[in-house]
DNA sequence: CGGCAGCGTTGACGATCGTCAAATTTGCCG
DNA sequence: CGGCAAATTTGACGATCGTCAACGCTGCCG
């Protein structure tokens, strides 16, 4: 659980690989310059997750930032019971770590690559003196944390509101982003990235409870599920029915 | 709804107000001085709310920030079909809108006083301008955001693991500590500052079925509800109670 | 190959929840 | 004080959900 990242990552530190990052452009670093971008990239390092890897566990000391350069990031909270609840996936441009760095306290989330990753580790200490103390650094965070904050409330309105059915309606939606193709009939299909269990506790229920969910949506020809590919014939039917309770 | 602020609230602006506030000291601004302590009290402004009035509305333009100073505040958010929806209290020493400020969007939820309040309101420009520009107010209100957001996870979790029952035993947990009072006995009193429906729409339930949760509680000798008071005989228990399902 | 652990599905059943409806209480205003 | 609107409670009923259990499937390892 609380195993060195170095341990378990194959990390590599050109400077090239942030330069030509095609994420830089649109991470709250962009506007460095100076010294400051010199002591940004002295503190940054690139690390590579196989599937499964964690970047950090909930409870880790915080160890740094994560800028996600590739794959997909699955973001997981331990309840009280020690169930593993899914609480969101993070995608290339997206900074984890940032909270706890913040607060200076422990991890309060654990993040594990779905599936091969890349990702800029930056020293806690430099992130944490470049964003209290350069306002623009400082700032762009902050406008990070309002949009966290605003998706989150809008997942509580849902959540608190809404049917599992019609909870599961808008997380495949929310999937489709990143996950989904479209075929020349105009169906969509979405390769998910998670379990049914995962997927059962992104929307709160158990996973029996998803199963049945899902086959009353194959019967309405909503949607069909087959593994974990998800095709969606008619996306504005699919979309309508998330309204209807 | 878009009533203008100062048709529905009396404003006065002495400075003494401020410098004498008792929250200031816990505030963002606690550190301003010179120049920025000048500017700050310029743009700053005493307001007086009754029972009801809104600080601000869902879909208003951001006019500043709100620092309240005494009473109670409730935030709502409308969703879907229009109902309002209790997102959460805030209290003296909670500062609102800066959510709206550095997204520069409309407010997302409103703010309504739930007995005579006092806030000051801050200029927009002028917050706007100490929070990019001055690093140590900056990275202060990126505390409180992540303060915000882990509250709000903590919550989503709540929402998506417990039963309706856990969660308003976990909701008078909370309120306890603003609302509550302890009797020589032992036992807990919470007089409510807000309806039931208020309640139910806070734990994501019909009024309906708060009002069976709560007839359950009182029938297991957890607690008393009548009419805005509770009355926990055995906090240890009631707390226990949650962790049951 | 066999065994095994984990995932996913299905059935049965009880508990909870939402909805509709009606009765009752409360609070407020004239 | 009377009256009205809103809030709250209660009942009945159907839908949904969680739990327990059984079963099939898959992938992994000895």
């Amino acid at each position: 659980m609380h195993a060195n990242t170095e341990q378990r990552s194959a990390c590599c530190s050109t400077r090239d690989d942030c330069l030509n990052c095609s994420q830089f452009a649109d991470t709250e670093w962009r506007d460095l310059e100076g010294d400051d971008l010199e002591r940004f990239f002295t503190a940054r390092r690139s690390c590579a997750f196989a599937s499964g890897q964690s970047l950090f566990a909930q409870g880790d000391r915080n160890a740094g930032l994560y800028c996600i350069r590739t794959g997909t990031v699955a973001l997981r909270q331990l309840d009280e019971e020690g169930n593993s609840v899914l609480i969101g996936l993070a995608y290339p441009g997206d900074v984890l770590g940032y909270r706890a760095l913040v607060s200076e306290r422990e991890h309060r989330t654990s993040a594990e690559a779905l599936g091969p990753c890349q990702a800029c580790r930056i020293d806690r200490d430099t992130a944490r003196r470049l964003i209290q103390e350069r306002p623009q650094i400082g700032f762009a965070f902050l406008r990070r944390s309002t949009r966290d904050i605003e998706n989150m409330q809008d997942a509580l309105l849902r959540t608190a509101v809404l049917s599992n059915r019609s909870r599961l309606i808008h997380l495949m939606l929310s999937l489709v982003e990143h996950h989904g193709s479209r075929a020349d009939d105009g169906a969509h299909a979405i390769d998910l990235p998670i379990s049914r269990r995962d997927l059962a506790s992104m929307i709160g229920a158990r996973h029996e409870t998803l199963s049945r969910v899902m086959s009353r949506l194959e019967k309405e020809d909503l949607a069909q599920f087959s593994g974990r590919r998800v095709v969606i014939p008619n996306m504005e039917a699919f979309a309508a029915a998330a309204a209807a309770c």
